[in-house]
RNA sequence: GCGGGCGUGGCGGAAUCGGUAGACGCACAGGACUUAAAAUCCUGAGAUCGCAAGAUCGUGGGGGUUCAAGUCCCCCCGCCCGCACCA
């Protein structure tokens, strides 16, 4: 038997579509309709992973299929290269990030090159080519100018002894990663964008993304956390602090538990804790405290309860006569609100879990439905949903819909607040103190302040001659980079030194693919032909911060008239698809290993040299716990057609896959078995004839029919697990019919599988079309049309139940009436035999369905 | 802690609209070919009982709606993801 030669034939056809320009994109035609697909660009970390392949052989298959059915197709690839990796490679290897990360590209692209995914190369970049961050500064400085960038200072994890910022995930259990110092809470001037300016639009316009999952919509839509609610102020009873005349200013979204108020409590970053800290040491030791848990949301909430009572008191704002403790507690969030809320523990568990601890009141004022207003207790659960307020004076007996609005007013008509609309959402802080980024355009000079850099001194180029062998940023301590002229007045002035956060770099660059123009950051038209990407695919992970930052990004582009896009969506449809895992092996020492590492013997796994090894969990596949496997190997040993049809297969393409050997074995058995099939049909001569159109179609004609039209409906729905199967199912029937049909319907199913097969395993689909005879390359060769009188069945097999469970099959004709399938479903014998000592009740007939007959 | 998701044979999964649960693949078993092995091909298979015909049970657990539930509703359990300086 012939082996299919995957090595040779890979390089032949991959040179084939080279030298045909067969993956060009050229902009649609008039008619033609336009499919931009898109991957996310990966980050040059390295290698290429499973993650990878997966990823981009998903959007291959769409590309090649919408090529097929005759679009205008974009499907790009550049490179995500700015990024700590880079900085923590040249402190550990001594090797300069841009050798690093240029490296990196060149294999990586070399890897993706033998996959044979059908990439329009010429549209390549990196975000950290000048060419690239040129065009993104100026877009800072248009953004700048539209008032849509601005500074504050806000926190960061700061190390003291590697005087740098950490990132959350440096931070573990309070300390450094690399040198284990306590870390603290700093405040920094950092740049932000005004992502807040389109809250409302960025929320509301999730309901037009039909094409993107529920789930991340959901995800997008809690994170905006659009609430309403009530600004509301409490006075001081006695006097005030200096500087807080005015009171303490909380938001609630639940006004109309005001009554259960037990205390109010301060974020321990709020400003008056940090003014009472000055003569407070307890309470400034408790400060210093919450800054060493780090910044992250996570920490802070995971945190026990803990607080501090401040002894200073508050009138209630419905009964001045009485008074609230003000307390700082850890759990207030400075980021949300105002810092600083009024707690009504009956009402919520937060609140609870710290009255509780410091035997602070609790006032239940909302009743659930069914409970009575006399024995009622709130104990160690906090009723959040809602109810008949009492205990609350003038709201009593109204329901919590009702009440909320009530409180609002009387709060209103007091003087002391006003209702309000909270965003959960965040500006979005840009600044990094690393070296390996985009720098910002900004100069300091000490007479004018913050001057942005002229449009015509871009771009302002990172310096190579930095060195990575002492803590800090390499810009801020470049003996001659920050220095330059004030754009203003001239005098010597000092650069921005921070640079901007990855997730800029990926805001816009999907615009940038459309065209590459040299003048400007996004050729618009290109962009108004291409955008918006009609099928954006890459992880889960993402659901969040990258392509809501993309949203924003459009909107902000569309708005400075660099980008012409109403909707300013630049995402039509999305999908977010699952992670490559491997099944984990540590040594007796609890080392990890990794896959080929160790061998299963003797029904046990060991290490090469027969160490004992302990197998544990199927995760995902990354470098620290070594499972990682290197697509390279496999593509030598099997071809990319089998590493691309094997990601593809069995797992949901939004589920994780495990990557298994056994897997991959069985990949490779189906391309050697389409191999087999296809030499056998182009040997035969008899199979070169057109089918017959004979009165009663052959099985293998019907299901090479069904399989076209099933394949395309599965591949436009992202179901390549799907596709795969019928693949199979059309292979089989290929197999079977050898004998029994006629050798010109095998080879119109020869013909149909490599044509369907070609953009799950392309390179094997062109092998098989040239054996079959076939000019011309499958890459350009039109998507197959179907019979639609093959496709639909003309009888069916219709169960028949009694009492919902099945008994008999019919055979019938499609579009039998109801009558004619009660009569035959009583007459069926099997039928009889279930209805003995019963008596009919009632027969539910759905045409072409079932049939239920119900019996007692 | 808050938010989101997932759960079907030994395994990955299919069942797209409430209507035959287990397509397809993997692993496994038996057989063919072979001196032998690998490869390949054929056959079998959810569980339990049964020679068989067939019966009963069965989609994480418990309840409900319905002629009919993997699918819809409620409660519970387990696992996974995100939480703003990783990309």
């Amino acid at each position: 038997m012939t082996r299919y030669p995957h090595q040779q034939a890979e390089l032949k056809w991959q040179k084939a579509w080279d030298d045909q320009n067969c993956f060009l994109s050229v902009p649609p035609k008039l008619g033609q309709k336009k499919s931009y697909v898109l991957e996310m660009f990966p980050y040059p970390s390295g290698r290429l992973h499973m993650g990878h392949v997966r990823n981009y052989a998903m959007g291959d298959v769409l590309a090649r299929f919408r090529r097929a059915q005759g679009d205008a197709v974009l499907h790009p690839m550049g490179w995500d290269a700015f990024g700590l990796p880079a900085e923590n490679a040249a402190m550990k290897h001594n090797v300069h990030p841009k050798t690093w990360t240029h490296q990196n590209i060149a294999t990586m692209r070399e890897q993706l090159k033998s996959l044979g995914f059908s990439l329009d190369w010429t549209k390549e970049f990196a975000t950290c080519d000048p060419e690239y961050y040129h065009h993104q500064q100026s877009i800072f400085l248009k953004l700048l100018a539209k008032d849509l960038v601005y500074r504050k200072s806000s926190k960061v994890n700061w190390d003291p002894v590697e005087n740098t910022v950490l990132a959350n995930e440096q931070v573990v259990d309070g300390k450094g990663w690399r040198s284990g110092a306590q870390v603290e809470t700093r405040e920094l001037e950092q740049w932000f964008f005004r992502i807040t300016a389109y809250a409302d639009d960025l929320l509301d316009a999730l309901s037009s993304l039909d094409r993107w999952p529920e789930k991340v919509r959901t995800m997008q839509a809690n994170w905006i956390g659009r609430s309403e609610g009530l600004a509301l102020r409490f006075n001081f009873a006695g006097a005030a602090p200096s500087g807080f005349a005015r009171g303490i200013e909380v938001f609630t979204t639940r006004p109309d538990t005001l009554f259960g108020a037990s205390f109010v409590a301060l974020s321990p970053e709020h400003p008056l804790t940090a003014q009472l800290a000055t003569t407070n040491p307890k309470l400034a030791i408790f400060i210093a405290k919450c800054a060493a848990q780090g910044t992250s949301e996570e920490v802070i909430e995971r945190a026990e309860k803990e607080g501090i009572d401040t002894g200073l008191r508050v009138e209630h704002p419905f009964d001045p006569t009485q008074t609230l403790a003000v307390w700082v507690a850890n759990f207030v969030l400075m980021g949300y609100g105002t810092g600083a809320i009024f707690a009504c523990p009956a009402n919520d568990q937060r609140d609870l879990d710290f009255a509780r601890k410091y035997q602070l009141p609790v006032i239940p004022v909302v009743l659930p439905a069914g409970e009575n207003p006399d024995t009622y207790l709130v104990e160690k659960t906090a009723w959040t949903g809602d109810g008949t307020l009492f205990h609350s004076g003038f709201l009593d007996g109204k329901p919590t819909d009702e009440a909320i609005p009530l409180a609002i007013k009387e709060i209103e008509r007091l003087g002391l607040g006003t209702a309000k609309i909270q965003f959960r959402l965040r500006d979005w802080g840009a600044s990094r103190q690393r070296y390996w980024g985009c720098p910002i355009p900004i100069v300091h000079c000490k007479t004018c302040g913050v001057v942005p850099e002229k449009e015509e001194n871009l771009p302002v180029v990172l310096p190579e001659d930095v060195t990575f062998d002492q803590p800090g940023n390499p810009l801020d301590r470049h003996p001659t980079w920050k220095n330059t002229p004030c754009p203003k007045c001239g005098t010597n002035a000092r650069r921005e030194t921070d640079t901007l956060d990855t997730f800029v770099d990926s805001s816009w660059y999907y615009a940038r693919f459309c065209g590459l123009s040299d003048t400007a950051p996004i050729d618009t038209l290109a962009a108004k032909a291409w955008l918006p990407v009609d099928q954006y695919i890459g992880g889960i992970e993402h659901a969040i911060l990258h392509l809501l930052y993309s949203r924003f990004f459009t909107r902000a582009l569309r708005d400075c008239d660099v980008l012409d896009l109403p909707s300013g969506e630049p995402f039509a449809g999305l999908f977010t698809q699952g992670m490559v895992t491997h099944e984990t092996y540590r040594d007796k020492n609890g080392a990890w290993l990794s896959p080929e590492e160790v061998v299963f013997e003797d029904e046990v796994w060991k290490t090469t040299s027969g160490e004992p090894v302990t197998v544990g969990g199927i995760e995902k596949m990354s470098k620290s716990k070594r499972n990682t496997v290197d697509p390279a190997p496999i593509i030598e040993k099997y071809g990319a057609d089998v590493a691309r049809w094997f990601v593809l297969s069995d797992s949901p393409p939004e589920r994780d896959v495990e990557w298994t050997e056994a897997g991959v074995e069985g990949a490779a058995r189906f391309v050697q078995r389409v191999w087999t099939e296809v030499l056998k049909t182009a040997e035969n001569p008899a199979s070169s004839t057109k089918p017959l159109k004979t009165e009663a179609p052959s099985e293998l004609r019907k299901l090479t029919h069904k399989t076209i039209k099933a394949v395309a409906e599965d591949i436009q729905a992202l179901g390549f697990n799907r596709a795969v199967a019928k693949l199979y199912e059309l292979l089989n029937g290929i197999r079977k019919a050898t004998a029994t049909d006629q050798q010109s319907d095998r080879r119109e199913a020869a013909e149909v599988l490599v044509l369907l097969l070609a953009p799950f395993a392309p390179h094997l689909a062109e092998s098989c079309w040239e054996k079959l005879g076939k000019t011309g390359l499958v890459a350009n060769a039109p998507w197959p049309e179907f019979l639609s009188e093959l496709v639909e069945e003309k009888m069916l097999n219709i169960p028949v139940q009694v009492n919902g469970k099945k008994r008999a099959i019919l055979h019938v004709p499609v579009g039998e009436t109801r009558e004619i399938l009660e009569k035959m479903a009583l007459a069926d014998p099997a039928i009889a035999r279930s209805l003995v000592g019963l008596s009919l009740k009632k027969v539910i007939v759905v045409p072409d369905r079932v049939v239920n007959i119900v019996a007692k």
